[in-house]
RNA sequence: GGACCCUUAGCUCAGUUGGUUAGAGCGCUUCCUUGACAUGGAAGAGGUCACAGAUUCGAGUUCUGUAGGGUCCACCA
């Protein structure tokens, strides 16, 4: 028998068993032929990232989802791999080599900046993939994929050509997001429109020739740096002020003296501002549709690193775009333009990542028609592809029926670089759709031209998402025949879970299911195309104020810390125990305090069984059944043994719905409650009884193998150690090489082996629990809590005392008295109103009338209170005539039951 | 402007299809180091379930509205 230590020491079995379980490959993901699947791809983390809270929980639930699969018998893959993160990479290499070198990626040059990229993810890279085995997570190493690896890259350029040759792709000059300080394009969803603080400046323009009593136009607008780019002024079609003004010049208040035109447009409101608008086209995209309609010039006056050029106007050129607007009040205000500067709030749009506004401008991109649009939304509202909590689907189909196309280009250097090749001495700027088509002018393939000497490849890459919405399909092989086979695509694809979090429903998961439904089994039914069958979001870990936990707040937990002190086990069961189904997850350290104190509980309870008696052949589930014995099967036997059968079929069900929070809770309350508290208890006493003795550790030793494969998913390491601590393993063979039961099929084998569980047993049980809370109680309010040398004496009808009488033993050993006698007599004692009958305690101390007065009177007020309650109810003739039978018959019993209490109650308080 | 979520004990959260006296963990009070576990045990205090209506014999649970908090989409310059 190996020593047990007193507490559970995590760091001295994590390792370990990490380390067995890859030597003996647990973690492979092979199907055997018709083997029912169950596949995860990881959410790419970047590759340079390290592990946040966010990490611990997406990926805790992951990989309790493939370890419970694997005790289900299901042939369980969970692809891990990294993201190569364009803009976030980059831009962490770049801030680097400035630091350190001084230097940039343009002094390198693209090739070399690459080289320096590619050595910055060989050495810092990947550290969050060994973090997430200090988690515990079962990835299958062997399969890691990384988003710019040949085999991936291959897959992502297959989908750029299958797609430019469908026509979905196309190059066009068309209002981009530009971010001036990563100096690329983005997508809208890498927009976030904040409220930002600042000023509106309300405007004159003046009329070229007065109309009327006319002389000027009043408008209103926040970015008065783009005045010399302004092409018109527009005014509502409808609008009366201006009907007479449409047609007529205003002069440009900044820049060149020019005139512009004053037209009507319907984008206009006249409510607002002076109901004028300034329209600027190059800077606008409202303006820019405007401009479209009306054949206007577009002017540039903001340069692509936010810098405003010599078109400003002379004033503001080369001054940084927020600068050149404070200068350009300066001029407005000297000029006698501005009438008011009002502060103001509005929504401006903010470069994600970079942290600083957008700047809208017209620039040639290569942008995605999406395809399969309406497959997309089909499968969600039909339910191939289910979301987990179900409200996301709304804001999913949402997005789809307002989706706008999709700019995939990024004026970066580190990721795909675009499959397109322009014919040498072509001027890209003036392409046109018929250009694109021209294979003498545009080549684009995988591998590229035959005579590359006679080309120019596309400088720009693809958005990081245009290659990982691949992410299900690339991990497994596609598009190469090979590498499919090799992978098993057949087998694992269509995966069947993806464990994110919603805000990236629409970066990922809509293109991910838009991806599969376009190149997965081109021909074959949705649900074989699509990349999953299940989306679950998890929750954003927050920190006790409610706050995004993020680096600059300082506010996140180094979860490689709370591992330190709390165990992998500890923190996963903690975190989890708190991440309700698609709600946010308040961090709270006491609940990973609680999941460590957990598992040093279920560690002292393996401990104690070890101490309790011989260890017996435990390797099989078999073996322990067969040591029951169904003579011996006690009341607290068919509790315990129905209450295991209920946790399997909770857990059972709250995996299927994603309920993780329930499965811990009854984990955590089964165990800790049900077994330790009151089952381990009494068992103490079956033991020292020699008939009893193999039975009641049978039992105990049947319930902690099946909690432990109930608890496995979520507490790997510790679950296995005391897997082969328990000697329910064999040398080289692992929990996970077990199957899990279902309630049905213990209960069946437990009938087999002669032990048919009576679940009734617990209302019985529960009635002993209650007498033995009344009993201590009693002892606690007579201030003999600890004393042990007190007797009791129960009053009860002979039906009652022979439900009580088997169970003396353990009573007597858990209240902690040296008796419990039967008695007829009444006597002059203080007393409690037990289910079995009135319970008399006898301390050897005289009693204090007054004192046992007022406790009584108390106990009666309250029973009092709820008699009144109850016969309200039984009184109201509806309640009578409509309530269900059964429920007026508990209404009834209740009140008999009080009844009773409150006479027994009256007769003691006489008695003093 | 459109959509969604949340509001239950001091704190963090559970409360299944409406049905006895609303639960857990942490914290708090009292007692206990008795031979699994002080990372523990026993007992206890603590809640008008945000508010107002409606439906119902019966509402924390269903519906409507209000207030407060949060998220997403749209973007009036």
């Amino acid at each position: 028998m190996p020593e047990i230590t007193k507490s559970y020491e995590a760091r001295n079995v994590e390792a370990k068993w990490y380390a067995a379980w890859q030597e003996a490959g647990c973690f492979a993901g092979k199907a055997a032929e018709g083997q029912e699947t169950y596949t995860i791809v990881i959410p790419p983390p970047n590759v340079t990232g390290i592990l946040h809270m966010g990490h611990v929980l997406n990926n805790t639930l992951q990989d309790a989802l493939i370890r419970r699969a694997r005790l289900e018998g299901k042939a369980a893959l969970w692809v891990p791999g990294t993201d190569h993160a364009g803009i976030a990479t980059q831009t962490m290499v770049e801030k680097h080599l400035k630091k350190e070198e001084g230097t940039s990626r343009h002094e390198l040059g693209r090739e070399k900046f690459l080289e320096r990229v590619w050595d910055w993810r060989h050495e810092k890279g990947d550290k969050i993939l060994r973090q997430l085995r200090e988690l515990g997570c079962s990835c299958d190493w062997d399969r890691t994929h990384f988003t710019m690896d040949e085999g991936y890259s291959r897959s992502v350029r297959t989908a750029f050509v299958s797609l430019f040759e469908k026509g979905q792709i196309y190059r066009g000059k068309r209002m981009v997001n530009w971010c001036p300080v990563s100096k690329t394009a983005l997508s809208d969803e890498e927009v976030e429109m904040r409220p930002t603080k600042g000023h509106i400046w309300r405007l004159r323009y003046e009329l070229v020739e007065p109309v009327g009593e006319l002389t000027h136009i009043v408008l209103e607008t926040t970015r008065p740096e783009t005045i010399a780019a302004d092409v018109a002024v527009a005014v509502h079609p409808r609008d009366e002020r201006f009907k007479d003004l449409v047609g007529k010049k205003v002069w440009r208040p900044l820049g060149e003296r020019v005139q512009i035109p004053v037209i009507a447009d319907e984008a206009v409101e006249m409510e607002f501002g002076g109901g004028a608008l300034k329209v600027t086209p190059a800077h606008d995209k409202v303006d820019f549709e405007i401009g479209q309609r009306h054949g206007l010039e577009v002017i540039e006056c903001i340069d692509a690193d936010g810098t405003l050029n010599e078109l400003a106007g002379a004033e503001i050129a080369g001054m940084e775009r927020f600068a050149g607007r404070k200068k350009a009040v300066e001029v407005l205000e000297a000029n006698g333009s501005l009438i008011e500067a009002k502060p103001y709030e509005n929504n401006v749009g903010y470069s994600q990542r970079a942290g600083v506004p957008i700047e809208p401008r017209l620039m040639q991109q290569w942008w995605l028609r999406y395809p399969r649009v309406e497959e997309a939304k089909q499968v969600v509202r039909e339910g191939h592809v289910q979301m987990h909590p179900a409200r996301w689907s709304k804001v999913y189909l949402n997005w789809l029926d307002n989706i706008q196309d999709w700019c995939i280009s990024r004026q970066l250097w580190w990721g795909h670089r675009i499959p397109v090749w322009y014919a040498k001495g072509l001027d890209k700027e003036t392409l046109t759709e018929a250009d694109l088509r021209d294979p003498a002018k545009i080549h684009v393939s995988l591998d590229g031209p035959a005579d590359p000497e006679n080309w120019d490849q596309e400088e720009d890459v693809l958005d990081t998402w245009a290659s990982s919405w691949l992410w299900p399909m690339g991990t497994l092989g596609w598009p190469d025949a090979d590498e499919q086979k090799q992978a098993n695509f057949d087998a694992f694809y269509p995966t069947t879970t993806l464990a994110t979090g919603a805000d990236i429903i629409f970066f990922w998961v809509a293109r991910m299911i838009m991806a599969g439904l376009e190149f997965a089994r081109p021909g074959e039914p949705v649900e074989r195309r699509i990349p999953f069958r299940h989306v679950y979001f998890n929750g954003i870990v927050r920190d006790k104020q409610g706050r995004k936990m993020s680096k600059t707040l300082g506010n996140s937990p180094d979860p490689l810390d709370l591992i330190e002190r709390y165990g992998a086990d500890g923190l996963r069961f903690g975190l989890l125990q708190i991440a309700p189904l698609g709600q946010d997850v308040k961090f709270d350290e006491g609940r990973i305090e609680g999941g460590k104190n957990f598992c040093n509980k279920l560690w002292n309870a393996c401990r104690f069984r070890t101490m309790s008696g011989e260890m017996s052949d435990n390797r099989t589930l078999a073996a322990i059944l067969d040591r029951l014995d169904g003579d011996q099967m006690d009341e607290d036997d068919h509790a315990i043994l129905a209450a295991l059968l209920d946790t399997m079929d909770t857990l059972e069900k709250s995996f299927a719905e994603f309920e993780f929070a329930t499965a811990t809770q009854r984990l955590y309350g089964f165990f800790w409650n049900e077994f330790c508290d009151w089952y381990v208890e009494v068992a103490k006493t079956r033991v020292q009884d020699p008939a009893a003795k193999q039975h009641a550790l049978a039992v105990q030793d049947l319930v902690i193998r099946q909690f432990l494969l109930l608890f496995e998913p979520f507490a790997p390491f510790i679950s296995e150690e005391l897997w082969h601590v328990m000697g329910y393993g064999r040398e080289g063979k692992f929990l996970q090489d077990n199957r899990l039961e279902t309630a049905e099929t213990l209960a069946a084998s437990l009938t087999d082996a002669g032990c048919a569980v009576d679940a009734s047993a617990s209302t019985r049980v529960e009635q002993l629990q209650t007498f033995t809370t009344l009993a201590r109680q009693l002892k606690a309010e007579q201030s003999v809590a600890q004393k042990r040398d007190v007797t009791f004496q129960l009053q009860a009808s002979d039906e009652a005392w022979t439900m009580v009488e088997p169970h003396l033993a353990k009573l007597v050993r858990l209240i902690g008295t040296e008796s419990i006698t039967h008695t007829a007599e009444e006597p002059s004692l203080p007393a409690v109103v037990s289910p079995f009958g009135t319970l008399y305690l006898d301390t050897g101390i005289k009693v204090d009338p007054a004192a046992e007065r007022a406790r009584l009177n108390k106990e009666l007020t309250q029973v009092e209170k709820h008699i009144g309650g109850t016969q309200a109810r039984l009184a109201n003739e509806a309640f009578v005539s409509k309530a269900p039978p059964a429920v007026i018959e508990g209404a009834r019993k209740q009140l008999t039951d009080l009844e009773a209490k409150r006479e027994e109650i009256r007769r003691l308080l006489n008695t003093l």
